[in-house]
DNA sequence: GTCTATATAGGGATAGAC
DNA sequence: GTCTATCCCTATATAGAC
């Protein structure tokens, strides 16, 4: 009846994606992902040909947005607190409009690390040898302490991610509701580069 | 035939930690657990009445260590930094021999949110009230900047945890044996506090 | 392209012999 | 307590009418 083209489409990987988020690959059920659609199941079929398919279609979207913006801020100009402020602020931008990634890509990745070779080779050059060499640098001409750069990258994803990863129990224990949650993962995006920079500065 | 009492009870408990903790409760198969106890699958049934049942058996005692240590270390005696150190330092030894709990817990709590707090508030005494008047009184007496106290918390849980979380990834990205990151994650135990307690230090 | 009806398989759970 | 055989529901996938 419709002709709209790729309406359907569109609105069931938006269905895919909410119910892939929620509830993993092995817990969504096509029923479910239909209903969220507002079409039959037997379309799904239609256009992703299997249940496997129409995962691996939400999966990469998910890992393109977690990977895509890592290494663009620390190429940018300025200096390394600059790009380490660029980079906080606009991945947890990211993560605000976009919270269940993290935790959906990662259970996924844990679940089948195999799957990510290919797809990390491929399509998302995550090199971090020039951000190593970046802060290598900085330390040779002494404005960072002699910290292994590993660990440094570590405590600077972990600080931005983590939260994100962990809110419904963060959310629990500290009485934190949506809004207020929101607010303080604005307040990180200042608060992460200072206790950073402060920390590893010489 | 065997009368070894809770022997069989003990190996299904083991072979559902590993399958649980691989695979997530809808990805789990009971039949997978059997062959990982070694035993045949009606005797799931037998000593745990159903899948939900040992599943729950298992978050519980997951749940329990992820939690269990998070206080303690704060409440022994000495300065915020000696406990921020004994923290890190007894945190990160726990998730090098259970490296997968926060992984499962996390996604566990991610698609069942209402499930945690039954468990949360009967059995783990996770106070953060405690936590946050300790880091007040070291701000109050200029010792510490005057950062919220829930953002230094946030920034110290994630980095300990994260890491092990992110693992499949982040030693595919960075090239990373299972005997380095062991060796990285030790050093972690005094890099975490330095660069915490510099970037915090009034 | 969209729907209803149905085939088929997989997996949790139980019955019942030993 | 332990095993084999089997029940039965659920969920993916397809057939086929419109």
């Amino acid at each position: 009846m419709k002709q709209k083209d790729h309406e359907a489409e569109y609105r069931i990987m938006e269905a895919a994606k909410i119910v892939f988020h929620k509830r993993g690959y092995f817990g969504a059920r096509m029923q479910e992902i239909a209903d969220e659609a507002g079409i039959n199941k037997a379309m799904l079929h239609y256009y992703f040909r299997s249940k496997k398919n129409l995962f691996e279609a939400v999966f990469q979207e998910a890992l393109g947005k977690v990977f895509g913006k890592i290494m663009s801020s620390f190429s940018k100009a300025g200096n390394f607190e600059d790009k380490l402020s660029s980079f906080v602020d606009s991945y947890i931008d990211l993560l605000i409009s976009d919270p269940y990634i993290p935790a959906f890509v990662i259970h996924e990745i844990n679940h089948n690390p195999e799957g990510i070779k290919n797809f990390l080779n491929e399509k998302t050059q995550v090199n971090p040898q020039l951000l190593i060499e970046l802060i290598n640098n900085e330390i040779k001409n002494n404005n960072l302490k002699d910290i292994d750069p590993f660990q440094i990258i570590m405590t600077i994803i972990s600080s931005a991610i983590f939260p994100f990863i962990g809110k419904p129990i963060l959310s629990h224990i500290f009485n934190i509701d949506e809004e207020l949650f929101i607010e303080l993962m604005n307040e990180r995006k200042k608060i992460i580069p200072e206790i950073i920079m402060n920390g590893i500065r010489k």
